[in-house]
DNA sequence: GATGAATGAGGCTTCATTCAT
DNA sequence: CATGAATGAAGCCTCATTCAT
């Protein structure tokens, strides 16, 4: 979960030391910090300054180690594009699927999701737009393969939300409709984002751009709808 | 057009022969040929095993000339991507930009244009979108600069369609409306086109795609419309 | 004086040790010598081979490393030729630089001086003739501005030696005297080392050569005075 | 003396063609025209922009010809410089050879000499002096030993009109004198041209230059002969 | 654990030279 | 003779990765 290779499963918790000393717990935290410190260096100057134009030595000293350190704590550079493009994922993935969840199977809930992102997401975490959308684009079939992992998981979440929507609202005109949609949306999501985030700086202009994403997206998911709504 | 540096513009003034002789004609036939060739090569490989994973020789060897060739043909390697990031942008904006204006200001047309996306572009060209989607992301400074370019133009044609929609059937909610709009149908081209052509291969769902991506739009456009159609 | 590029100054701040550690120190000095041993196995190829004939590898290689550690001390190859130059250049400007502020103002003292560089400088230092004289010579901007310093210097050092001289037996007869005298000079030092070491390989000659040419000068400044000694 | 390579004996002037015909004439003229504009060419570059920051196809776009017909004229590039500089050569000897020979071993004479070169030579030729003794330094040994038997050649035209000199006014103090002070005089022109016409740009100094370096001469040569004239 | 000097394969690019037209 | 497209060896340099201290 730490360090370089998951050889050892893990038995030094409960094999040597079931009391950890109170130094151990310091090292313990104060290696997770350092890992994270690394990490978010690697993530700012990835997404300021690109992938491949980053070197090692570069993230090394933005996160004040040596290289040496950085290896200790990822095995190669793709590892280190991996676990930030994971950990972007995964608080993405969170911060998205507990709207979805939370949207109840109503088209407010699917709203308010939506409005989640461009509101909360977008504006603070600009550099994670860039590394998801762009840095990890073409970096190789490991980080590929990663980025489609993600991807689906969110298309999926997004998709079961939909299916909620059905359930609700009356069946969807075709089958593959609600994979479809989600994918929609999250090309949305994402050609907006990288538009208003990272191409023109209009980060004032995000509001009215999901209130309107928000507004398509409803009609969107209308006119998918059998039976619709009168 | 040319080759690598346009520095002689044609000193045609000293020869008495404005009629170019018959083997002049052809080298510049053969020239044409052969730099397209490289760009094919180019784009093949780019597609296939990535930029960075493409070596310039391997680009020589598979359009069977040798380094020294393509680089009279191109400046260097990043010029090869931009030109030929150009002339995908080119026809993928000849292409939708030709069925939006056809779209006549119709929902129906604006259906047909994202027909012609999923049913003709996307399945006759999943190296262009490999190139365009994927590849040409986050390589520098003059790619991005030449990316942004494309997209915003095929997002500015689209606008005009949509602007064409509403002078028909009424204005959008907010003055944003088309922008927003515009960019989120590209995106979800973007990312259905990705999805089902890249990361899975389902040519043949292409099709339902199609049409469930565009009763979605159809939905979106029209719930932006301030007065709806009854 | 360190490797590549200065970028950190010294984070001398954080750690609270101001003694450095033993193993610090060795480090420090084996840097140095490494330094050296590549400067050194430079200037002998440059020397014997010529700039341009002798390539990153071939140093490497005679200095027993590789090509990276090269590039770790040096930016460039052009970098590796200046800091030659510059050292070179130093040690030049030292040895006659205090031959002549040792002349004292006397034609003997001047006449020692030049058989400081035929006796001392010429036979122990053939390489650094050729790379003074010869390989230093046209090869680009940078190069050629760090070889006027070099050359400047030393004329300049050369002209308050004969002002000197003047102080003590009277004004010269022209303003631009001491200067020219100074050029021609350090010309004659240039031609005629490169005639006996370089082109001819008669060191057996250079003290001959020095008394004459020494002879010579001393008659051309005296000649160059307005009222002569008798 | 023309083309390529010398394969030919010159067989073409007295077998075939024994009354060359008015356009063979022609022909022969526009050759050696285009053989010196090419020349110049190279000339003006190298001394411009340096050997070996010259292409090519740089020299044939400012000879206005294709490369092809380069390297028709010439065998290669170092074939370019190596005519350059006997050209060069050739008409520095002539210059300063003559003006030896008229010397008649005189001091005046060998004065005159002198101005010759800074008067005449300097400032209508600068870029000859780049070539000669910038540019053609550490090129290979072909060129360098070129280099060396135009050197040879003039230091020793000097030497005989040293000598001259020495049989009017009494011997010299070494054997080795008068070549010693040819070199050293060869040094003094090579450093002051260098200086005040590529260094610094003062053409309008070198009368007084001349002036200076001439006196410095004759006081050289002066002390150099064992009994002095009164 | 941390360091940073050392490695060297591999990448991009240049450019003198050739040769079919 | 002239052309200029084509060649490909050779050069410089980068940078991810390792390992002795």
């Amino acid at each position: 979960m730490t360090a370089k290779r998951d050889k050892k499963p893990r038995p030094a918790a409960k094999t040597t030391a079931p009391t950890p000393t109170r130094s151990a717990l310091r090292r313990q935290r104060e290696r997770e910090l350092r890992l994270q410190t690394i990490l978010e260096a690697a993530g700012t100057l990835f997404a300021r300054e690109g992938y491949h134009q980053t070197g090692m030595e570069r993230i090394a000293d933005e996160a004040e180690v040596s290289v040496g350190t950085v290896y200790f704590y990822f095995k190669n550079k793709e590892d280190l594009l991996v676990k930030l493009l994971d950990q972007t994922g995964y608080e993405l993935r969170n911060l998205l699927g507990t709207a979805f969840k939370n949207a109840d199977g109503t088209l407010e809930g699917l709203s308010r999701a939506g409005k989640v992102f461009f509101e909360d997401f977008c504006p603070n975490h600009p550099e994670k737009i860039a590394l998801i959308f762009r840095e990890s684009a073409g970096q190789g079939e490991l980080v590929e393969a990663r980025r489609k992992k993600i991807f689906d998981k969110l298309i999926s979440d997004l998709e079961v939300a939909l299916q909620s929507v059905s359930d609700k609202l009356g069946p969807f005109h075709s089958p593959l409709a609600a994979e479809v949609m989600a994918a929609s949306i999250m090309g949305m999501f994402e050609r907006l984002a990288y538009q208003y985030m990272i191409w023109q700086d209009r980060k004032d202009a995000l509001e009215e751009v999901g209130e309107d994403a928000v507004r398509f997206i409803v009609g969107g998911v209308q006119n998918c709808l059998k039976a619709e709504k009168s």
